[in-house]
DNA sequence: CAGCTCCATGATCATTGGCA
DNA sequence: GCAGTGCTCGCATGGAGCTG
DNA sequence: GAGCACTGC
């Protein structure tokens, strides 16, 4: 089926989808709804908010016209009823709009609604026609290029008649658990007859993609034998010199991870381990403990970090620790020029280096190694199927170790990352000052004031943390901007904001000034939430800290409290309701990262830890624990299954497993 | 820093003719 | 193939935030 | 006004 079969469209149009890698009608069905248009269900106006989506049928009774405003602005502005109610639309810049509207016509109107006083406002709203007969849902597309919604789903629908999407999930396996039949949840998720064929749709496609991922997983890992390729000297006490060497000691934990990554090197078993730890809990001391052991035994290992300033600075790390110690590093990444690269190249081939670091260039064609025994990789959440599948092979018979700093709740890890063993450096270095948490009512926020006050006296600094920049949404929330004001009157010229939308020159001006304690309180949007280390930073202030998700709120946390002196962070909330809350009762009373994570994913879903590459909802991840477990069992089925089986590890080798496999974590 | 996408803005505040 | 007609659908811009 | 389908050449 070609898109030229298609009416509606020609040259132009298909050009354009072409260009948006939409090759034929049949790659559009898993380009999903944005939203819906759910005429079945009219809103009652008085029922809704400020900025609610609703839908309401109307008429207008006269005839509309343009008001031209000044120079390039002009105005179409309609009454319209709706059971006796007014409802105002306006559209700016749309003449035509004028003549569009048929006065005693009845309309589906949706949009955002605006209110004032007691009037009712939709700007620049969808307009479709009553005719009685129209679909009760209409899916609403995001436009490619110049291609609007109505168009896009002409085209799913011809589509949709023509091919029909089958299942990676045999029959038996899906009658077992109900599942439905795919085929139908992809009609029903482009042309729903009621919201609720929407939502079982959605479920089922999601089933369906985390079902295939973690078989697919399992396939990878089966594929990649066990058995190890590379030999290791047992050389632990080559290490334990080097870690005695050391100006401090490992944690209980770093020992822990380390000793059982140390075994796994020197089992029969070739090691495949995800190694988590919070921020600043050591786990890049343990990678290089590793690599180190690994060169001990003559290999080479490689250790590669998802962006080039992280690399950079593993590499830095690296020289100051392991080429003390007499090891090569090399560094390889995207932005070298060609002679540096080239020189790079060769000394990782012919094994000059022993430890080689960089960005994901370390994975291109061109990097030959002489003999990679482990590979460990930072950081990664945003790899799909396909990149592991890439990764195993490249690195064919090494040993190879993830690490992740953001804590993974623990449910969830088990299940995506099944084929790994989960290695937790639950433990921060002693010596760390202690944080405590307090809640603080709006009333004392002037107490928490002249605590600050005191501490910045006594040479202490203070963080102030705000989730938005401007209030001009105005939404009733805290904002940079504002909440930078009242201090800068309470607290006069110690004070500087940062923020993402300064220059850089401005706000690494005013990080510097923190930095060197000439400044001693930030108030900052979620930048400072990584990469900003300041000892003398000991109190934290979080405002509307229910917009934050437990882990980054933890993550925050996690900036004071560094140095010596015990800290405190202070969280405020203006929400009332009981879920929040809760929610911030559990950050104050606890400081473990995956115990947060761990009740964030069981109480809110994955969604703040897996990201979604695709539009609207279809198919997307599953955030419902009890959902990720049955996922769990059905790929157990679909592994017994041998066509099953077969089907998937067929759409592994040709690369071409479509939207299945198109999941990121973030 | 650049380039991208998403999203709010744009005019007024009431709909309307008689009263003070 | 191409010119002409008539159909349907249709804003433009800038700021904010994210990604490379 | 853009893009497309359709008609008539």
């Amino acid at each position: 089926m070609q898109f030229s079969d298609i009416k509606g469209f020609g040259e132009k149009r298909i050009a354009v989808l072409k260009a948006a890698g939409f090759t034929s009608p049949e790659d559009l069905i898993t380009y999903f709804p944005l939203r819906y248009i759910d005429t079945s269900s009219l809103t009652r106006l008085e029922d809704a908010s400020e900025g609610d989506r609703v839908v309401v049928c109307a008429c207008t009774h006269e005839t509309p016209k343009v008001a031209y405003i000044r120079k390039r602005l002009n105005l179409v502005k309609v009454k319209f009823i709706y059971d006796n109610k007014t409802v105002w639309c306006s559209w700016f810049n749309q003449p035509f709009m004028a003549k569009n509207i048929v006065p005693n016509r009845y309309y589906y109107i949706a949009g955002k609604l605006k209110k004032f006083k007691s009037t009712y406002e939709i700007v620049a709203p969808e307009l479709i026609k009553f005719t009685g007969n129209e679909p009760p849902v209409i899916p609403v597309y995001k436009p490619i290029g110049k291609i609007n919604s109505g168009l896009i789903s002409e085209a799913i629908k011809a589509a949709l008649g023509a091919v029909s999407v089958d299942s990676y999930i045999p029959q038996s396996i899906a009658e077992k658990y109900e599942l439905g039949n795919i085929d139908k949840a992809f009609s029903a998720i482009h042309f729903p007859r009621a919201m609720s064929e929407v939502y079982a749709a959605q479920r089922l496609l999601s089933i369906e993609r985390l079902s295939y991922m973690l078989a697919a997983y399992s396939l990878i890992k089966a594929a990649d034998s066990d058995s190890r390729a590379y030999i290791y000297k047992d050389k632990k006490d080559k290490v334990n010199e080097l870690i005695g060497s050391l100006p401090y000691s490992l944690t209980g934990a770093q020992k822990r991870c380390l000793d059982a990554l140390l075994c796994g090197f020197t089992s029969d078993k070739k090691v495949n381990a995800l190694l988590e730890g919070d921020v600043g809990s050591g786990k890049t001391v343990v990678a290089m403990l590793c690599m180190y052991f690994a060169a001990m035994s003559g290999y080479q290992s490689a250790l590669m970090a998802p962006t080039e300033i992280l690399a950079a600075q593993h590499y830095r790390n690296a020289i100051g620790f392991l080429e003390k110690h007499g090891l090569r590093c090399g560094y390889i990444s995207g932005s070298m020029n060609r002679r540096e690269r080239e020189e790079a190249l060769f000394n990782i081939a012919v094994g000059n280096y022993a430890c080689i670091f960089g960005t994901h260039a370390l994975m291109s064609d061109d990097v030959r190694f002489k003999n990679l025994s482990l590979v460990i990789i930072d950081e990664q959440h945003r790899f799909g199927v396909a990149q592991r599948a890439a990764l195993e092979n490249k690195s064919q018979g090494a040993d190879s170790i993830v690490m992740s700093a953001t804590p993974i709740p623990r449910t969830l890890a088990l299940t995506l990352y099944a084929d790994l063993d989960r290695l937790v450096i639950d433990e921060l270095p002693s010596g760390k000052a202690r944080i405590n948490t307090r809640f603080v009512p709006p009333e004392r926020e002037k107490g928490m004031w002249d605590y600050i006050a005191a501490k910045a006296a006594a040479g202490e600094q203070t963080y102030v943390v705000v989730p938005k920049i401007t209030s001009d949404d105005d939404d009733g929330g805290c904002s940079a901007e504002t909440v930078y004001e009242r201090y800068k009157s309470r607290f006069g010229d110690v004070i500087a904001l940062v923020h993402g939308k300064q220059k850089e020159s401005e706000r690494s001006e005013n990080m510097r000034k923190f930095a060197a304690g000439e400044i001693k309180i930030l108030v900052a949007t979620t930048v400072i939430e990584v990469g900003i280390d300041v000892a003398n930073a000991t109190t934290m202030v979080i405002y509307d800290s229910d917009r934050f998700g437990l882990s980054q709120l933890h993550q925050l946390r996690g900036r004071v409290g560094r140095g010596k002196i015990d800290s405190y962070c202070f969280v405020l909330t203006s929400a009332e309701n009981s879920e929040t809350r809760a929610r911030l009762e559990k950050f104050i009373a606890c400081s473990d990262g995956f115990e947060l994570a761990e009740f964030d994913f069981l109480t809110r879903g994955a969604g703040d830890f897996i990201g979604y590459n695709q539009h609207g909802n279809g198919g997307s991840f599953p955030s419902d624990p009890g959902l990720i477990a049955l996922c769990k069992v059905i790929k157990d089925d679909l592994l017994l299954d041998f066509g099953a089986t077969e089907k998937i590890r067929d759409s592994l080798t040709c690369g071409r497993s479509e939207f299945f496999n198109k999941l990121t974590l973030n």
